[in-house]
DNA sequence: ATACAACTTGGAGTACACTCCAAGTCAAGC
DNA sequence: GCTTGACTTGGAGTGTACTCCAAGTTGTAT
């Protein structure tokens, strides 16, 4: 299992478990924001699960909003050893709660979605309505 | 009251009051996601507390993630009026969809950040855990 | 009259995050 | 030995969404 657990990874299979883009990942490593893989003696880069799962994490930091920018300065951190935790924690208060803040207007958003939704299905069912009764949600 | 609400607005003012810039709302307009918007007798562009209120409703789309491109098929969609609530509601649907997997991907996320977090606190007390007893989140 | 501020236009430039490409290497199968 | 496929590199190109700029116009204040 641990066997399992340390196998390595090609590039094509990294990028299966990510869902980046082989391009994708070669181009994270270019800016620094992936350390510099390991090659094979043929020069192929190899990633282990532990590389892997790191990589994971970088894209939900990516898909809540994170810019790659702010992802090389953690990663940096993370280079720098146990003496950075304080730090990390710190970067990754502050970008939950940003993301908190996001799912606020996002919830906000829905709200004023099914609110819109409403109007439109009154509308439908008496036109003369239109435009009178909804100052705050435009047509 | 009346009056207030349907006061004309510079482009200053509707740039102050949707959080867009002054820029932002002319490309807007020139791509045609805003309407052509009326001009006073020298040219400037005037906005009614109806139109800002529009604006405003199109930040949160944008704010949620729809493109500028997507945004435009809603906008065209309500100049041909009453005909088009149909497609109108379903772009919001789907629209509502999407927002609701951020949300949860952003939930997702927010609790494996916690995580993390916890983990660190962990190695900042006793260093000698800091790489085996977390395999599923990287350093 | 003149300065200033708030606009106007068309178009060029920028930032971010990829995405694609050409030319080359290497290992395996026929 | 030759093809095929999976990679490598450096660098160029793309899409989205702005953002900035220069040159001009208009309205108000001194």
């Amino acid at each position: 299992m641990r066997d399992i657990l340390e196998t390595v990874s090609s590039i094509q299979q990294a990028a299966e478990f990510t869902g980046l883009s082989e391009d994708t990942i070669r181009y994270y490593e270019k800016i620094g924001l992936l350390p510099y893989a390991d090659r094979k003696a043929n020069g192929h880069r190899t990633y282990s699960k532990h590389q892997l799962e790191g990589m994971v994490f970088l894209t939900r930091l990516k898909a809540t909003g994170m810019t790659l920018e702010e992802m090389k300065r953690y990663r940096k951190l993370s280079e720098q050893g146990t003496v950075s935790i304080p730090q990390r924690i710190s970067i990754l208060k502050e970008h939950k709660k940003r993301v908190q803040s996001e799912i606020s207007r996002s919830l906000e958003t829905q709200r004023i979605i099914d609110y819109k939704i409403e109007h439109y299905n009154e509308v439908m069912l008496n036109p003369d309505l239109n435009n009178t009764a909804c100052d705050s949600i435009e047509e």
